[in-house]
RNA sequence: GCCCCCAUCGUCUAGCCUGGCCUAGGACACGAGCUUUUCAAGCUUGCGACACCGGUUCGAAUCCGGUUGGGGGCGCCA
C-alpha cells in the first residue's frame, strides 16, 4: 500500500514550495491508488499558530488535495519519549552532560546509502553528522526525531519531500536504524526558487498561497502551474487538469533541477482557465470580489448583465482582480479619465459628430451591439470619416480608457442612459477645451 | 570552512536512463506583422540554449572525469 504525506508546520502559510510539495505527495498517492496523509507539525508550542493551521488547511482544500488521514505530532509527544527512553535503555543513546535531560543518539560511524528515487544513489559519511538531540531538555521532540518516528509509526511508504532536505536524510536513516525500523523509499524534489533566483521569500513578493487566491488565481490554475514546475506531462503539454495529472504523475519522471517561480507563466495559465471558463461560474468567483469593491450592495442585481459583462473581459485578464478592476467604468455612474484617454478625446473636435451619435443612439429600440454597430456605420458613412478617427475618442469618452473590449459591446453593456450621459459630459469638455 | 545536490533558449521544460531519428522540439516573456476598433485577447512570424575542458566512441545534449557556476545543509527551528 502506498502511503505518502505532507508534513507542514502551523509556524507559517502555506506557501509556493510547501503546496507543490503537497501536489507531487497527493499526485502520487492518488496516481499509485494509495492513501494521502497529513501530518501537522506542531511541536513548536510557541511559533506554532492556530490562524496559521486554518490559513494552510483552508489552502490545501481551495487547491482541492484531499487528505486520507490527519495526525497532530503536538498529541504524539507519550510516543517519541517512550522510543527515545527505549534508545537511552538500549545504550544507543545518551543523556547531555548538563543534566537538564536532553536526550542525544550516538551517531556510529560508517557511511550511509540513500537511494533516492529521483536523484539515484547518494552516500554520505557519518563523520560529518555529529550526535543528534532526539529530546529537547524541555521534552519536546527534534524534528528529525520526529519525523522518523511518525514517518515509521504511521506506516508511510515514500518520503517525498524538498532537496533541502537531503542533507537531513542521512540523520534520520541513522534514527531508523536505531529504532530497527524499516525504510522507506525517498524522494527529493527540487526547490522551487524565485524569479531571481536565490530561495523564494518574502522579499520576491508573494510566496502565500491565499495571496494569490486573494489576487484572484484560479486553484485548478495553480495546481496547473504548480505541476508544471520539475515536471511535465510529456507531448508539450501546458494545460494538464488534476485528473490528467494523475493519470500521469511518475515520480520517475520528476526534475533534478531547481525551477524558477515565474509569475508571467502562472498569470498565462490562470487567464487560460479564466476565459475557458463557463460565464456564469466565473461571474460565481466574482462575486466576493465585486461585493467587497461595493460594486453590488444587495442581492438587487441583474445577473444577465453581469453575465455579458463577464463575457466581455474574461478573454483579456489575467486574474480575477483585473476582471474586477478593468470594468470599474460600468460600475459607476460618471467615467474617471486617464490622461492618455483624455488626451485622446480632446485630440480633436468631434462634438458635433458625438451630438449626432448620441440623438441616433437616443432613438434605437434594440440597444444590442449589432444595432449599435449598425447606427454607427452608417453614420461615419454619411459623415465620410474613418471609423477608427470616431471609436478611439468614443472609447475615451465612454470608458475613460484606451484599452478595452469591442466598442459596440462596450456600449451596449452600458446601456442608452449612460451612453447619452457620457457623450454629453464629453461634448462639454470638447467645447470647454476650445475657449 | 566542511558535506550534499544541480547544470538544455532570459524563464518553465521535451530529449538524457536504452549514444545516431537533434542543422535540439514546445510554452511563457520579448521583437515584427495581421486583425480596414484599441490591446491587456486571437492568429502568423522572428529572436533565442546543450556552462567549460578533457576522455570513451565511427558517432556525445545524451556515458565517464575534472573545472567553473548556481542551490541547499551543517540548531535542544521545522
Amino acid at each position: 500500500m502506498i502511503r505518502t504525506r505532507f508534513a507542514p508546520s502551523p509556524t507559517g502559510y502555506l506557501h509556493i514550495g510547501g503546496a507543490r510539495t503537497c501536489l507531487f505527495n497527493w499526485l502520487f498517492a492518488r496516481a499509485n491508488k494509495g492513501k494521502f496523509i497529513l501530518r501537522i507539525e506542531d511541536t513548536d508550542k510557541v511559533r506554532s499558530k492556530q490562524e496559521y493551521l486554518d490559513e494552510i488547511l483552508n489552502s490545501l482544500k481551495w487547491l482541492g488535495l484531499d487528505w486520507d488521514e490527519i495526525y497532530y505530532q503536538s498529541q504524539r509527544f507519550p510516543l517519541y519519549l517512550e522510543l527515545a527512553k527505549k534508545l537511552l535503555a538500549e545504550g544507543k543513546a545518551y543523556e547531555a552532560e548538563d543534566g537538564l535531560g536532553a536526550i542525544i543518539l550516538k551517531i556510529p560511524q560508517k557511511t550511509v546509502e540513500i537511494d533516492d528515487l529521483i536523484h539515484g544513489k547518494i552516500v554520505f559519511d557519518t563523520a560529518t553528522i555529529k550526535d543528534q538531540v532526539l529530546i529537547k531538555s524541555d521534552g519536546t521532540p527534534t524534528y528529525n526525531f520526529a519525523c522518523v518516528v511518525d514517518d515509521a509509526d504511521l506506516k508511510l511508504s515514500h518520503i517525498i519531500r524538498g532537496d533541502d532536505h537531503i542533507s537531513n536524510t542521512p540523520k534520520q536513516i541513522v534514527i531508523y536504524e536505531a529504532l530497527g525500523f524499516a525504510l522507506p523509499a525517498f524522494a527529493h524534489i527540487p526547490m522551487i526558487l524565485s524569479g531571481q533566483g536565490g530561495r523564494l521569500s518574502k522579499r520576491f513578493g508573494a510566496t502565500a498561497i491565499s495571496e494569490y487566491k486573494n489576487m484572484g488565481f484560479l486553484a485548478e490554475a495553480t495546481v496547473n502551474y504548480l505541476s508544471l514546475l520539475g515536471w511535465s506531462p510529456g507531448e508539450n503539454q501546458e494545460i494538464v487538469s488534476k485528473d490528467e495529472a494523475v493519470k500521469k504523475f511518475s515520480i520517475k519522471d520528476v526534475n533534478h533541477t531547481a525551477a524558477a517561480f515565474n509569475l508571467d507563466k502562472f498569470r498565462w495559465v490562470n487567464n487560460y482557465y479564466i476565459k475557458n471558463l463557463e460565464p456564469d461560474k466565473l461571474l460565481e468567483l466574482l462575486m466576493p470580489f465585486f461585493r467587497e469593491k461595493g460594486y453590488i450592495k444587495d442581492d438587487n442585481f441583474d445577473r444577465n448583465w453581469l453575465v455579458d459583462l463577464v463575457k466581455l473581459f474574461q478573454p483579456r485578464v489575467s486574474t480575477l482582480m483585473e476582471l474586477v478592476e478593468w470594468p470599474v467604468f460600468c460600475f459607476t455612474q460618471d467615467v474617471e479619465f486617464s490622461p492618455e484617454a483624455k488626451e485622446k478625446l480632446l485630440e480633436n473636435n468631434l462634438s458635433k459628430e458625438f451630438e449626432l451619435l448620441k440623438e441616433r443612439f437616443a432613438s434605437l429600440d434594440k440597444f444590442d451591439h449589432t444595432s449599435v454597430e449598425e447606427v454607427f456605420r452608417k453614420t461615419i458613412e454619411e459623415l465620410k470619416i474613418k471609423s477608427k478617427v470616431l471609436i478611439h475618442p468614443l472609447r475615451a469618452a465612454l470608458t475613460g480608457a484606451l484599452i478595452g473590449p469591442g466598442i459596440f459591446e462596450v456600449i451596449s453593456l452600458l446601456g442608452k442612459d449612460r451612453v447619452s450621459k457620457r457623450l454629453s459630459k464629453a461634448i462639454e469638455l470638447l467645447k470647454e477645451s476650445k475657449r
